[in-house]
DNA sequence: TGCCAGGCCCTCTTTAGGGCCTT
């Protein structure tokens, strides 16, 4: 397995579902994946400068007491844009996650080099008869321990990493492939399922 | 406050609508 094949999972709580409407993070949690071993955990709360809802308060176990008490969502993104540099990375359903790290990001100034794949879309197409492919549903139906509480940040971020080598594992076996590169879980993502299976073929040795 | 957005994907489709996922 290459550099290339070094994965960052990262998950974030935030205040809403859109930072085009002003939601910003309130967590972000991130476990670095090399050579199929977690080695790696990013955890921190940040603040977002206003009050969470209630809602939120219920949805993720994080008050606004917590909060009050957090670094600033600039100062904690300075060090998780360390955490991530020159990494790809994976999330559950990663256009929402992608969203806010462009955003908080982009409100430091700081780019990152890393591409994203996304953990939900590789499991509809390699459990397509799934009932469901929530991050908790999918952990289910792979008899994933669970040792916390979903909607944390780096609980889900866990969660996420050992779905994703799961699916690893399981694209290796299945279709009989050497390695399973990052770039073809990104294929994979976008190919209509009926013709996943030619995908892989492809990659067969 | 929890209704909101956005991308993907299916179908009773493609000149569209709605469910699934994420918080």
């Amino acid at each position: 397995m290459s550099d290339a094949d070094t994965v960052i999972v990262l998950d974030f709580e935030t205040t809403g579902l859109s930072p085009d409407y002003g939601d910003r993070a309130i967590e972000i949690g991130a476990v670095k994946i090399q050579n199929g071993i977690i080695v790696d955990r990013f955890q921190a709360l940040m603040n977002p400068g206003k009050p969470i809802s209630r809602f939120i308060e219920d949805y993720t176990g994080i008050t606004n007491q917590m909060l009050t008490m957090a670094a600033p969502c600039d100062e904690v993104m300075e060090q998780f844009a360390d955490f991530i540099a020159g990494f790809n990375l994976v999330a559950h359903n990663a256009s929402f996650d992608k969203r806010f790290l462009d955003a908080e990001l982009s409100n430091i100034y700081r780019p990152y080099s890393g591409q994203f794949s996304c953990s939900m879309l590789v499991a509809r197409r390699l459990f397509q008869q799934a009932p469901s492919h929530k991050l908790s549903s999918l952990v289910a139906l792979n008899n994933i321990q669970v040792e916390g509480e979903f909607h944390r940040a780096l609980f889900d971020a866990e969660m996420t990493a050992k779905l994703w080598l799961v699916m690893l594992e399981q694209l290796s076996n299945r279709f009989a492939l050497v390695t399973v590169p990052f770039q073809l879980t990104q294929k994979l993502s976008k190919t209509p399922k009926k013709q996943v299976h030619k995908l892989l073929k492809s990659y067969q040795i």
